[in-house]
DNA sequence: CTGTTATGCAACAATTTGTACTATAGATTG
DNA sequence: CAATCTATAGTACAAATTGTTGCATAACAG
């Protein structure tokens, strides 16, 4: 029995999902092969083919490398609106500025038909939503937000509208934007207690 | 000069584009090739060729005709609710029971490399944008909503969602669900006032 | 040092994607 | 109706893509 793997298998895999995810980045899915990886990195193509003995286990390990590839640090210090933006803010740097927001649009097609990818998507997606509610909750527990709220909506309306923006409607994040939407937010989530 | 164009182009044109549309909702985007869509229609694959030169042209108008599959009316009467449930109510529709619906992320996708693309969800969306406009614009003239509050926030929040739910977070959209989301925009929208 | 295992290389097969050419069937014009 | 375009079907072919296989070599583990 081996404590650690053979460095080569680890070498190869780290080399080759790095140019992977940087050919998905600049050139898109299409650009990603065995081919153009062994290309970029000088691995042999049969070895690729020993890792990944398929193009979609080959695409797929790529956009799991980028779903990855950012961290998210949840803050449940409050206010509510200082929180979102943090939350937020990290999720628009990551759409903005690193592989996950070039790869995104990718990602959540080949979702549509590919189950595994689907469930990348998911857990990613859980995960974002776990930490805005527990801002929220928080803001509860502050008192900050009426105990009463059912505050599924607003999570879905916090998260959704920064995704539809960079993924669908191709509008552009920055910060004044997300300061505005962040206030609208907060805004529906305190008032609620008179609507109640 | 030629009045009406050549009937077999024309036929070419439909029953190949009827087919591609077929394969591109039950198997994806890569089931859409000169020669499947050859075998589904009996069309001569160089035939195919001459219509489509490449397989990213043939893709293309299958997406396009995906997207223009779906029509989608105004509706500006009143109250702000009614009109907006009846206009999200034909875009849950088209996403949950027409082709456009299962093609939809994969135009996404492809937008985000295909200028083409974009351009098509670009318009698609300005158009959904505007028809919501207007269901506010009304809903201010009438009184419903406060003449100073900013409405484009909440347009994007009425669309956002339901795209998000069904391209991105793959969840369901149902008429409960609907109903509760527009009664929460609605909210937002008439209590802006009081905020102000 | 010895056996094991990953890699590199080359040859090859099957499929996909696209081109070129010819004959034929269908449409348009006078 | 006849002559003339024009689109399509069919075939053969070229090039690139996607894997597969076998073997020599180099690196690793005990």
């Amino acid at each position: 029995m081996k404590k650690n793997e053979d460095p080569r298998l680890i070498a190869t895999r780290t080399h080759a999902l790095d140019a992977s995810l940087q050919l998905l980045q600049e050139e898109g899915v299409l650009a990603v092969t065995h081919a153009s990886v062994s290309a970029a990195t000088g691995i042999s193509r049969s070895t690729l083919y020993r890792h990944w003995p398929t193009l979609h286990d080959l695409r797929n390990s790529a956009f799991l490398r980028a779903a990855t590839s950012q961290v998210f640090s949840p803050k449940t210090n409050g206010p509510l609106k200082t929180d979102l933006i943090w939350l937020l803010g990290g999720l628009v740097t990551a759409l903005n500025d690193t592989p996950w927001g070039q790869v995104a649009p990718q990602v959540v097609a080949a979702a549509a038909t590919d189950s595994q990818t689907r469930a990348v998507i998911n857990t990613f997606m859980q995960d974002r939503f776990q930490y805005v509610r527990e801002a929220f909750e928080a803001a509860k527990s502050r008192g900050e937000v009426a105990s009463d709220v059912d505050v599924t909506p607003l999570i879905e309306m916090v998260i959704a509208v920064p995704y539809f923006r960079k993924l669908i409607a191709g509008l552009p994040l920055d910060h004044q934007w997300l300061e505005s939407h962040v206030d609208l937010i907060c805004r529906l989530a305190t008032e609620q207690q008179a609507a109640k």
